[in-house]
DNA sequence: AAAGATTGAGTTGTCAATCTTA
DNA sequence: TAAGATTGACAACTCAATCTTT
């Protein structure tokens, strides 16, 4: 295989570190701004967005790329606070319905505007230079397919 | 603040999937072709570019961006595994030396051709588009000064 | 038996407290 | 008393096993 050239090196190594950096410093934000954590912000922004506030546990760690267990764990959490709640399922008894609650929907409005603002000064001010269509379409095809797993824990950038 | 436009978000987006992707894809390829996750890899990768294959906890800790305890853990599991031994410092008793033994350079000279390999396939591959100087400048922004430490836990894109 | 979800046990990290040497 | 590092207690995930309905 051959190794990186000197502007491939260059690519990766800023890619890698935003990979490392971003997520820590916008969970950071969230969590001292507003005490919720990236998990918990997923959860509450999905659940808004979808039909009666209200998702199927399976579908909504899907949604989150969590796993099922790891999702009933951020639930139970939001639970605590009173920002969402389980329902049990009328069509089918073995499922549970997550239900974004009126304030855990208050949270995450006062949470939204300042982690748009994290997003922006920590991220899309420094693409200004950019086309951004352009890296939109090449960045989106390093998402595609499946989302796995976290590997079973697992952060840092990964170098070469 | 501002929302995103349609264009930004596009760019977001794609960017927020690829930093919730790529660590778990090159995670997972580096655990089961390995044994190592991307803690241990980076820190065989830091003490094989080092001066006598060692350095000080301390200053390990702050190249692989973890912290100082938690670094500690990491040079025990790879210790176990006899690929790193630690050592005294001679100049200053307090200081341990995290030493990478033949084992663990092998080790890493075994896995590096693979990670490299994940390196192209997932990201650099897609990347073939774009003007890659001018993608390494601005994303190198985005990783600009100190890395923070990770929130206490945290994970997921971080949707907007 | 299989699907939906929770619970139990284990892993990897954090911070705060501790131990040792300077 | 401060700096370098380890240890103890805790958090947030994972997978495997379990419980409940279909």
């Amino acid at each position: 295989v051959r190794p990186l050239n000197a502007q491939e090196q260059a690519a990766w190594r800023a890619f890698a570190r935003a990979i490392l950096v971003v997520p820590r410093i916008l969970d950071n934000e969230l969590l001292e701004s507003h005490g919720l954590d990236t998990s918990m912000y997923a959860v509450l922004m999905n659940l808004s967005e979808a039909p009666e506030r209200s998702l199927r546990m399976g579908e909504l760690a899907n949604a989150v790329a969590l796993s099922v267990s790891g999702l009933t764990r951020v639930v139970e959490r939001l639970g605590r606070q009173g920002l969402v709640e389980r329902i049990k399922c009328e069509t089918d008894a073995r499922g549970q319905l997550a239900h974004l609650t009126d304030a855990g929907f208050a949270r995450l409005e006062a949470a939204y505007p300042d982690h748009l603002d994290g997003v922006r000064r920590c991220v899309m001010d420094h693409l200004d230079t950019l086309d951004l269509t352009a890296f939109a379409e090449a960045v989106g095809k390093i998402g595609l397919g499946e989302i796995p797993a976290r590997a079973r824990r697992g952060a840092i950038g990964g170098l070469v």
